[in-house]
RNA sequence: GCUCCUGUAGUGUAGUCCGGUCAAGCAUUUAGGCCUUUCACGCCUGAGACUCGGGUUCGAAUCCCGACGGGAGCACCA
């Protein structure tokens, strides 16, 4: 049974770099039929809070990606972690370390001097003491002549010396078990066969292999994704602009094209771009991963998203709409129906809030006209087509597409103008800007009353402009 | 500093294992055009890359060596 595990630590919010990896265990796990578990690693006590668990928890049920075990939290498991040690220091696998930070610190000092890698020397690694009452911590005892080879589905063969490796502690003063130590236990009491994890990790690789070794388990099967970088080519930060997940679904992404847009970022399958969730499981595999660090691009998140509001359906997308809405104050009680407003600007709005955002005048009146839009088109030469126009508009019993193009049609043959003429300054008094979907649509959504008081307030201002002129 | 990973256009990638079909494909970005009553969508055309230097070979993006660049790790953080 394959079984992967999502291993994040509640010292921050639920970050794209994390969201990929776990999209990764995720896509494989359900690849190959097996389990995904959600472990928490909150053995840092200070640093882990209730609210970085819930933003994970919260994050991974927003991008749909469901566990089949968890979510488990290390600090449940204490205990398991006591009993190992216990028996590691009983067999000689772990020694007692009284070395004090201040020791420590000079002792990486030295090193650094010397130009080599900082690393305990071992100095308590044989010492004959017992005296338990003192403070101290559990080291590993790691072999100190050897390597070890983690053969990486991503890396391939990485070859390590025991003689890199350093005696790391698996239990703080406090009693505390240590990352490394803890997620080697886990691992192996809920039988993970595969590692996927960030490349940040690879190094951590031989020294948990070797604790793998004095559990007597085989090691999972490891594979170590490149980094996200941000756009600069640094790891993606805030600088970046947002890090938690939830940021994205506040700027109205689709979690379904946020996972499409992770997917590509170190994996592909040929020149495809764009891929459903069961096409990517379908297609997903390790082997396809590739090994160089990716800068995330904004640009294309911002295009992949708009292709999936483009070709959803649109009665799925509006719970999203309603939410963006609803976040930035937009009153949808007197307005068109949300689906509607899909169809009208789902080919111009890349994110929710974007679109949220270019409907308001559909459901809310306007202050203020975009001054340069009332110079260009609402001038003295468009009065009296204008004054038309509002005069059929008025009449209009059935306001629909076919009736409104055919009043603006017959204004422009009057007048004999093309609708381009006629069509801008309409737009630009009933919407406030220049830009908007074709102008029967947007009459249509803006309804007919609102269209006829706008119009009426177009028309004043022509007014007054022929007046001063 | 030491150890490990990595290097195809601005960005993501295909091709690299098993040299020739690669005078390097696709997507995004970008420039121009078409479509169009605006914006967008769509369509067409263009710009833009094998980090560098050696070597092997009839032939190298692909194999070898070296340099340089980028990243990560070296905690009683995870």
């Amino acid at each position: 049974m394959i079984r992967t595990r999502f291993a994040p630590s509640p010292t921050g919010v639920l970050h794209l770099g994390s969201v990929r990896t776990a999209l990764f265990c995720w896509l494989y796990a359900k690849h190959c039929d097996g389990q995904f578990v959600l472990r928490i690693e909150d053995t840092d006590k200070e640093r882990s809070t209730k609210e970085n668990v819930n933003a994970i928890l919260e994050g991974m049920s927003w991008l749909g990606m469901d566990y089949d075990e968890g979510p488990i939290f290390q600090t449940d498991r204490f205990e398991r972690y006591h009993e190992i040690a216990k028996n590691w220091l009983e067999l000689g696998k772990a020694y007692r370390c009284y070395c004090s930070k201040d020791e420590l610190d000079k002792m990486r000092n030295k090193q650094k001097e010397k130009g080599e890698k900082t690393r305990y020397n071992g100095h308590c690694r044989d010492l004959k003491r017992n005296d338990s009452k003192e403070g101290f911590v559990l080291r590993f005892k790691n072999p100190l002549s050897g390597k070890v080879v983690v053969n990486d589905q991503v890396r391939g063969e990485v070859e390590f010396e025991n003689h890199e490796l350093d005696d790391l502690v698996i239990v703080r003063t406090d009693g505390s078990p240590t990352y490394n130590f803890a997620v080697v236990i886990d691992d192996a009491d809920m039988n993970i066969s595969h590692v996927i994890r960030g490349d940040d990790h690879l190094n951590n690789t031989p020294r948990q292999i070797n604790m793998f070794k004095a559990l007597g388990v085989n090691a999972p099967i490891y594979s170590h994704l490149p980094m996200i970088l941000g756009d600069d080519g640094a790891k993606l930060s805030k600088r970046h602009g947002a890090v938690d997940i939830r940021d994205y679904r506040e700027q109205g992404f689709i979690p379904e094209a946020i996972l499409n847009y992770l997917v590509r970022l170190g994996w592909s399958y040929g020149d495809q771009e764009v891929f459903n969730t069961e096409e990517m499981i379908k297609l997903f595999d390790l082997s396809d991963i590739n090994q160089s660090a990716a800068a995330f691009s904004s640009d294309k998140l911002l295009w992949l998203n708009q292709e999936y509001m483009m070709h959803a359906r649109a009665e799925s997308l509006v719970p999203h709409l309603r939410y963006h809405m609803d976040l930035i104050g937009i009153d949808r009680s007197d307005g068109p129906e949300l689906i509607e407003v899909i169809e009208a600007y789902r080919e111009r709005a890349e994110t929710f809030t974007q679109m949220a955002d270019a409907c308001r005048y559909c459901y809310e009146e306007f202050d203020e006209i975009d001054p340069k839009a009332i110079k260009k088109q609402l001038r003295p030469v468009i009065l009296e087509p204008m004054i038309a126009l509002h005069s059929r508009l008025k009449l209009v019993e059935e306001w629909s597409h076919e009736i409104i193009n055919a009043c603006v049609n017959e204004v422009a043959s009057i007048f004999d103008i093309n609708m381009g003429k006629i069509g801008q300054p309409l737009r630009v008094a009933v919407t406030g800007i220049s830009a908007s979907p074709p102008i029967h649509v947007t009459l249509c959504l803006i309804g007919q009353e609102r269209t006829l008081k706008r119009l009426e307030r177009a028309i004043e201002i022509i007014k007054k402009r022929a007046e001063s002129n």
